[in-house]
DNA sequence: CTGAAAGCGCTTACAG
DNA sequence: CTGAAAGCGCTTACAG
């Protein structure tokens, strides 16, 4: 690694000190305007790019912002890295990306490690619900905000998508089949995603004169592996015609391709919608119904409501918390 | 942010200098085992983590990588991105996350920013065959590996696919079908992946005895959007049945769409086949017939690789430049 | 085996 | 308007 201009170098051959480099580079009023044309347009020809480390470990504060999510390659998490890079590198703050797995000890451990590095502030979708690595950002005194599930819906600051209106919808859209019973193949009940989707398709369902039977929601889905094996299960079981509502567009994506195997007719025999929006859906056979979830907005939002927090005045006495939800709406295509 | 626990406040509360905490922590020899000891509790007991901001700035290097790639949210940099990032997490590196949205201007400017903050190493997919990015990383001395495309087939670090292979194989699949002339949507040529496939490609026509019409290639489809629109326009000119070979499984995937919406059938019109075994695809109608690109291994083989260098014994007097090949295979489904 | 000195590159507070 | 001093937290020599 080469050696860097410095501050002493450019100093050096202006026969001045490193303080006048330094105020004329950082626009401090206490200099000649002579002296600063004059250290800008040396600095720009010797290449000089200010030493990032040595500034972080003088204010203790850094450019650097990590995401944390259970995987940057789920096009759902991706796209929302995306939104938030997008923010960030745009003011100037460099994006760690940080795959928990969704597990709980692995984001403890990753979080921890952040510690030693002088992050800005922590973008955080907690691995299955879970609350410690937010407790160890509030010890540590690291800025954070929760995106895309929250911990606690009265508490902190967070960027979430309205997922109980994301379940209304799609129960709502459903329940004009009257000829079937409704399924559900769901994700894990600790995580406030599921939380919500679930209690807006229950509470669509009784709007719509329905009583759903707990019985007929699978949970543990994951991807579109287990959409496809929870759905074989079901038909296994019950007999078409039927709804199912899922709780992703993945698990649908699953789903559909057991039907598929069946020699079962979407939505003939059964009708099924997704949640997510996952784009190339756009493209299955039938087209699949959805709700939209803005996932680049999730991330961009968070990302603005960090750099807002970051930039926050520190004698101001109120310590605000936004709680941010983000509209959903139905996608209506050809599954349903 | 809270004050992190120091060197200093451990030496305080044992009496002794902040050297003799600093080699207990660091296994250095120097230092008796009964000491050591005491440190190493007290330590733990104050939830000490090490400053890697000074030592970063004592040590001129860090635990940063950067990765950059036109765009995360693309689902075959997404896997690149995983394999790299699992890799270097293990390692105890922190991953960077660039897009360059293959805007060669912006991928400079974002290079140049990390000069200034003591950057390990970069794992770099040169927007468009931008070799001036590769060039400012030389020139300043940071060590980098290219990943997915290379710029100088002979020269530097790099871990690829075999691309060449890839469109071999593609086009060997589709010349089985005698009855049908062969089109190829293909992306823009300046990128290495682009002028491998498509020479590995006319060299397996040319092995089948068929001489490629050169104006049967599209140039400039970068999504599906475009394979979609590229695939109308083919139809608005020829008429099946017909193959297409398609530089990537999103053009693939546009292509379908616009056949469908033509109402021709695949494979019976139209033969399609496509590169880079996006996993979702694999749930199309017809499934679609593709080539196997090994992108988890890019990323974590260029991963290995740079940490490899970066290790690298300073003294060795070879500078040893590696050249990795990962091989591709034919995935064949229902489409050809 | 232990520790005082110097320095990585920068900025804050202060003196001139 | 200019600049000498001190310090952010650590480590590399080096002296005892």
């Amino acid at each position: 690694m080469k050696r860097n201009v410095t501050l002493k170098d450019i100093a050096t051959k202006l026969n001045t000190s490193v303080m006048t480099i330094s105020k004329a580079l950082n626009n401090h009023p206490d200099i000649s305007a002579k002296r600063k044309q004059e250290v800008l347009e040396l600095a720009a020809s010797m290449n000089y790019v200010p030493n990032a480390v040595a500034k972080s470990l003088r204010n203790h504060k850094s450019k650097f912002i990590a995401i944390v999510v259970g995987d940057n390659s789920n096009p759902y998490y991706a796209r929302i890295i995306k939104g938030a890079e997008e923010t960030l590198s745009k003011k100037g703050y460099l994006t760690l990306i940080i795959n928990s797995q969704e597990d709980p000890d692995k984001e403890l451990m990753l979080i921890d490690q952040l510690r030693s590095v002088h992050i800005a502030g922590v973008l955080l979708t907690p691995a299955a619900g879970n609350i410690e690595s937010a407790e160890h950002l509030d010890k540590y005194g690291i800025p954070y905000v929760l995106v895309n599930r929250y911990l606690d819906k009265e508490k902190g600051n967070y960027v979430v998508a309205d997922d109980y209106n994301a379940g209304y919808l799609a129960a709502s859209k459903l329940a004009m089949k009257k000829d079937r019973d409704i399924f559900a193949l769901w994700f894990i009940p600790k995580v406030s995603t599921a939380r919500e989707r679930e209690e807006g398709f229950i509470q669509a369902l009784k709007d719509n004169g329905i009583e759903f039977d707990k019985s007929h929601i699978v949970y543990g889905c994951v991807n579109h592996h287990d959409g496809l094996r929870a759905m074989h299960d079901l038909l296994d079981e019950f007999k078409p015609p039927m709804s199912v509502i899922c709780y992703s567009d993945f698990i649908a994506l699953g789903a559909m391709t057991a039907i598929r195997e069946r020699g079962l007719k979407i939505p003939d025999d059964i009708s099924i919608i997704g949640i997510d929006d996952i784009e190339f859906l756009d493209y299955s056979i039938p087209r699949l119904s959805t709700i939209g979830i803005p996932k680049f907005r999730l991330g961009k939002r968070a990302a603005e409501l960090l750099i807002k927090i970051l930039n926050k005045d520190p004698n101001e006495e109120i310590n605000f918390e936004h709680q941010i939800v983000l509209a959903t709406e139905l996608i209506d295509r050809d599954s349903v």
